[in-house]
DNA sequence: AATTATTGTCTAAATTATAGACAATAAAAT
DNA sequence: ATTTTATTGTCTATAATTTAGACAATAATT
């Protein structure tokens, strides 16, 4: 296996990407578990060859994880705080995992490259979570969709980032025509609604949020649903082409 | 002289820094030129500390240009593509300027430093034109402040800079109520205006201009201000403390 | 055919934005 | 001293937009 320090990247530079996806009400946040003992979670992150464009960096990072290309992507803040690094991580990490991050598992270059300052562009990322099959690379355990709201604690800065990314996302919602990002391709007024009420934790008047989506003229309304519910079928609508 | 390629700087990261004043009513941004053969401006830059804050680091290339600290910044926009870098520029600055940058002028080392690929982050500045005092470093020939409209063409992407750092700004005035950093400790009301029409290149209507500020309830009214004009002498404001 | 729960849309009321008007006034002109 | 001039500060009427309330339409069940 190739190390970072190995490879063609540009020193002290990182990504770090925000994945929301949307579900029942709940906004997600796709979050790998390391594979190593101690509980470490960290948002997908990655570095820039020195070939590539920090944008398809971060698009590459993004395709790892969740399989897909052609995603809603969007930088929002730069961490650059001068103690910005991982050298508590890695020394707990190291120290709970002796037998595979000792001799030849870590060696002194390895760790003198991860634990210098970085600096991390953070990317959020807006996409359409049935479309997503959450994939693990060769250090993680685990590759989950968390509700933002439970969270688990992150290592280094993470839970700040997931937070900065979220106050970025309410900010551009609105402006940007985004949300419809984070859903199926067809959808019904009630599920943009619940989109919305969730990302705002708030809730909107029904028949004038209605009028406002359309009203944006950006939706074409397709056939009814067929809900089996005792009452009115809602319509589809889906953004045009 | 201390060349960069030898102090503790981290390794291909800059900022750069677009500097906006504001004086009858014109926008303006301070640009320096280059103290070589060839007209070249470019916008204040510089490379981060090892162990610097990154906003530090702003903060610090803005003190030496203008000489004030305390200054209004933000971060805007990170300009990341994989061809961002000087190569051509400074291939035409050894060209025109033979006699300086051959033999131990500009070596080797120095040379392959500053023409790698460099991601750059873009912070801008509010500053009171009137409280600042332009410096020039050893590498500048010149330092003035130039109408956003009359810019000269500047090096590399820096007049791309610029332009995104206007369009920031104009996305900013609003919510963020920090256009009173661009004017002196006081001012009228009609300054206001202008300044707000400047920067938005378009009119506003008088009346309601002054309504729309005095309701932001963050300015208190001075005495009024003598112009020695055959009219009506309008108040002095300033920022509520 | 009546009932139920939800959807889509209409209208009224409240709020906010825009436009028009005019008194107040500082200094110059008469 | 009075009138004139240009600008300032603010008021009100109107227009536009947002919010709240109401109700008909309707898909499946009773």
């Amino acid at each position: 296996m190739h190390h970072p320090s190995e490879q063609n990247y540009i020193q002290q530079l990182s990504i770090d990407c925000v994945i929301f996806g949307y579900h029942e009400k709940q906004l997600k946040v796709l979050v790998p578990k390391l594979d190593f003992n101690g509980d470490f979670w960290a948002v997908p992150g990655g570095f820039v060859y020195q070939s590539e464009d920090m944008d398809a960096a971060a698009n590459r990072i993004l395709q790892e994880r969740t399989g897909i290309s052609e995603i809603y992507l969007e930088q929002f803040y730069v961490f650059g705080k001068a103690a910005r690094n991982s050298l508590e991580f890695i020394d707990k990490l190291i120290s709970l995992n002796p037998e595979r991050l000792t001799g030849n598992g870590l060696n002194r270059k390895e760790y003198d490259w991860f634990t210098r300052r970085f600096v991390s562009v953070g990317y959020y990322a807006l996409v359409d979570i049935n479309k997503v099959t959450p994939q693990k690379t060769d250090l993680d355990e685990s590759i989950h969709w968390y509700n933002i709201k439970e969270l688990p604690a992150m290592i280094m800065d993470h839970n700040a980032i997931v937070a900065k990314a979220l106050d970025t996302l309410r900010l551009s919602l609105d402006e940007k025509l985004i949300a419809f990002n984070l859903l199926p391709e067809t959808f019904t007024m009630k599920e943009v609604q619940e989109l919305y009420e969730t990302v705002f934790d708030k809730p909107f008047a029904r028949n004038n949020f209605q009028k406002k989506i359309l009203d944006l003229n950006v939706l074409e309304r397709l056939d009814k649903k067929f809900t089996g519910a005792a009452n009115k079928a809602p319509f589809l609508y889906r953004i045009k082409k």
